[in-house]
RNA sequence: GGCCCGUUGGUGAAGUGGUUGAACACACAUGCCUUUCACGCAUGCAUUCAUGGGUUCAAAUCCCGUACGGGUCACCA
C-alpha cells in the first residue's frame, strides 16, 4: 500500500512535516519539567490538588518548570468556566505556575483543543509511515466484537485478528472516504502481548508490563486526539521530563511507552501517584468528591481552615517523614523540605481529618495574633457579616483576645480554624454575652463576687491576683488549694476551683475558658464590673 | 475473567537481610502540672509485620502459593 497516498487521502489539508514543530518547540535548558493537566470538568478537589501540588513541589525543588495544560479533547465533558475555576483554585493555594493558558509561554497553546493541527500533523506522519490507519468500525460493531471476545474468553480490544480495518485495501478505504463514512485513526500497534518489558516508575519502582498490541484510537472521529495520543505529542513538544499523574494511568503505560518509541522520542520519567484514600467502615476506597465532603476544597474554606494547613497536611501525605521535619523547622517554607518520590506511598495514603485538625491547631499556635486577625477578617467577611463588623470595630481588643496564652513558650492550641474563634470567644464581646440556661451557684456566691470586684484592681500581676482570690476563699471558708480540700472536704464549703468557676461563669457564662486572669485583663475592669453586677442581678 | 499493583497497631506510617527491645505522629487510657478547658510532661497501647510454605546462620524485608483489597480493560480523561 502507498501510505503517502493514504495519508493525503485522509488528511489532505494537513502537513505531515513534523519537523516544523520540532523546531518551533526547542529543548528547554532545565533538567526538570512537570505539568498539571486537568480536564476542565469542574472545581479542583483534594485528589487533583494533591497531584498538582506534588508536581509543583518537585519542580521547585529541582529549579525546574511547572506548567498547566488543559486537556479538553472530550467536547462532551466540557463545563462552563472550567478553565477559570481550575486556575482560580490553584491561585488560592498559591501554587506557582510558570506557564499556562493565562500566563502564556513559549510552548503553547496550553489548551489541547487549540492544538488540533499539531496532533493531526503527527497522526498524518504515522499514517504516511505505515504506523497508523483509518478504522471505520461503528460503536455497535465494536460492542459486538467485544461481546464475542468475552464469550470466547479472549482478551478484549482491537487486537490480532479482530483488528479488521488494519487490512483494508486502499480502494476499500477510498470508497468509504468518498461515501463520507465516519472513521477514527488507529495505531498499528507493533507490540507482542506475551512479551514483557521492564519499566521503572519513580514511585512504584520496578514493574514488568506486557507490550501493547491493542490498536488504540489516536484521532477520534471528531478530529480531536485521544488522551493517549495528545499525551505523547504534547509532553514531547513541551519537553516534559517528569510525568506526575494518577496511577489509574498505570495500566495504559504500555501504550504510552510504545507511542514514544514509535516516534523515536525520548521517554520521560513517570511517577504514578496512588490516590488519596478514605476508610469507610472497614473498606478503603478512593476519596470521592461525591461522597466525602472533605474531598471538596470548599469544605475547608467554609470552616476557615487556612490553605497553608491543607498544604501542610498534603505534604505529610506525600512524604510521611515531612511531619517530623516540620516540627523541627516550623518557621521554614514547606518547599524547603527534601521531598522524594521513593518515599511516597505505593498504595495510597489514607485521609485523616482528625490529623489535619491537629496539624491545624499546631499551625495556629505558631501564628502571631495580628496575622490570625487578618485571617479572621477575611473569613467572617464572607461567612458572617455581623461578626465581621464586630471584630473590625474592635480590632485592638480582638488582637488582645487572640494573644491570651499565646505569648508564651507553649501557646494554647484551641484554634483549629477561623470558625472556631467565634465559638470559642464570642462571649468576649458584649453583643454576644449570652446567658446559659442552668448555672450552679455556690454558697455565698453574691458576697464572693462583690468582694472579688471590690478587690480587683485590673492591673495586678497574676500572683497578686491569685493571692487575693485565696483571701476571699479563706473568708468564705473555701479551701485555697485542692490538696487541703481533699484532705478534709467536710470542713469546707468548697474549694478555690469552685470560686474561680463562679467568676468564670459570671464573666463568660461558660464553664470552660482560657485562663480567667488573662481574660479579665483583656476585658478591662469596667466591663468586668458590669458583667458581675448583671450576673448577680440575673441570679437573684 | 485477563493484566498490573498492594496488604506493618484503633489510625497515618517508619522500615529495602543483622543494635528493631518494630521509630515518629494522631487517637485513646491513666497519672503529673493546674482556677476550668486546652497546652505541656510521664506512662500504657503490634511478643509481631494478611496467611501457608520455602531460601538463609539470620526474614516485616528475598522467592512461591492462598486469601483479601485496589486499579484498568472506551472514539473519557
Amino acid at each position: 500500500m502507498d501510505y503517502k497516498k493514504l495519508a493525503d487521502l485522509l488528511l489532505p489539508n494537513v502537513s505531515s512535516d513534523i519537523s516544523i514543530y520540532e523546531k518551533k518547540y526547542p529543548e528547554r535548558n532545565v533538567s526538570f519539567v512537570s505539568r498539571f493537566a486537568p480536564s476542565p470538568t469542574g472545581f479542583i478537589h483534594m485528589g487533583s490538588l494533591y497531584t498538582a501540588y506534588i508536581s509543583s513541589l518537585f519542580a521547585k525543588k529541582n529549579n525546574g518548570v511547572f506548567y498547566l495544560r488543559i486537556e479538553d479533547t472530550d467536547q462532551k465533558r466540557k463545563v462552563e468556566n472550567g478553565i477559570e475555576n481550575i486556575i482560580n483554585d490553584l491561585e488560592k493555594f498559591n501554587i506557582n505556575i510558570d506557564e499556562s493558558p493565562i500566563i502564556g509561554g513559549l510552548y503553547g497553546p496550553y489548551i489541547q483543543s487549540e492544538r488540533k493541527e499539531i496532533y493531526l500533523s503527527y497522526a498524518k506522519y504515522l499514517v504516511e509511515n505505515g504506523m497508523a490507519y483509518p478504522c471505520f468500525c461503528t460503536k455497535e460493531e465494536l460492542d459486538e466484537v467485544r461481546k464475542e471476545q468475552e464469550s470466547l474468553k479472549e482478551r478484549t480490544g482491537y487486537i490480532c485478528k479482530w483488528a479488521k480495518c488494519r487490512n483494508l485495501t486502499f480502494e476499500e478505504i477510498k470508497k468509504n472516504i468518498d461515501n463520507e463514512v465516519s472513521y477514527v485513526i488507529r495505531l498499528k500497534a507493533p507490540g507482542n502481548f506475551d512479551k514483557k518489558f521492564e519499566f521503572k516508575d519513580l514511585i512504584k519502582g520496578k514493574l514488568m508490563l506486557p507490550e501493547n498490541d491493542n490498536d488504540i484510537v489516536l484521532i477520534k472521529s471528531d478530529g480531536l486526539p485521544t488522551y493517549h495520543f495528545a499525551h505523547i505529542v504534547d509532553d514531547h513538544l513541551m519537553h516534559t521530563t517528569h510525568i506526575i499523574r494518577g496511577d489509574e494511568w498505570l495500566s495504559s503505560l504500555p501504550v504510552h511507552y510504545q507511542l514514544f518509541r514509535v516516534f523515536g522520542f525520548k521517554v520521560p520519567k513517570y511517577a504514578h501517584v496512588a490516590p488519596i484514600n478514605k476508610k469507610d467502615n472497614n473498606t478503603i476506597r478512593k476519596l470521592s468528591k461525591r461522597y466525602d465532603p472533605e474531598c471538596n476544597i470548599a469544605y475547608y474554606f467554609e470552616k476557615g481552615i487556612p490553605v497553608e494547613v491543607i498544604k501542610l497536611y498534603l505534604a505529610t501525605l506525600i512524604n510521611s517523614n515531612f511531619e517530623n521535619w516540620y516540627t523541627n523547622n516550623i518557621d521554614k517554607d514547606i518547599s524547603e523540605f527534601n521531598f522524594e518520590f521513593n518515599k511516597m506511598s505505593v498504595s495510597g495514603p489514607i485521609f485523616d481529618l482528625e490529623k489535619l485538625i491537629s496539624l491545624s491547631k499546631t499551625y495556629f499556635s505558631t501564628l502571631k495574633a495580628e496575622k490570625i486577625y487578618d485571617g479572621l477578617l477575611e473569613y467572617y467577611k464572607i461567612y458572617n457579616k455581623e461578626f465581621y463588623d464586630l471584630i473590625s470595630k474592635y480590632k485592638e481588643y480582638t488582637i488582645n483576645i487572640l494573644n491570651i496564652e499565646r505569648l508564651k513558650k507553649r501557646p494554647r492550641k484551641d484554634l483549629s480554624c477561623y470558625s472556631d474563634f467565634m465559638n470559642l470567644f464570642s462571649y468576649m464581646y458584649d453583643e454576644y454575652y449570652d446567658k446559659i440556661e442552668k448555672v450552679n451557684l455556690i454558697k455565698d456566691y453574691d458576697k464572693i463576687l462583690n468582694d472579688f470586684i471590690d478587690t480587683y484592681s485590673g492591673d495586678d500581676d497574676e500572683e497578686l491576683w491569685t493571692s487575693k482570690i485565696k483571701e476571699i476563699c479563706f473568708k468564705y471558708n473555701y479551701a485555697s488549694n485542692m490538696k487541703e480540700y481533699n484532705d478534709n472536704p467536710a470542713l469546707y464549703n468548697g474549694h478555690i476551683t469552685d470560686v474561680c468557676t463562679l467568676i468564670r461563669l459570671a464573666i463568660t457564662y461558660r464553664y470552660e475558658s482560657p485562663n480567667i486572669y488573662e481574660i479579665l485583663k483583656v476585658m478591662g475592669k469596667e466591663r468586668v464590673s458590669k458583667r458581675i453586677d448583671s450576673f448577680i442581678k440575673e441570679a437573684q
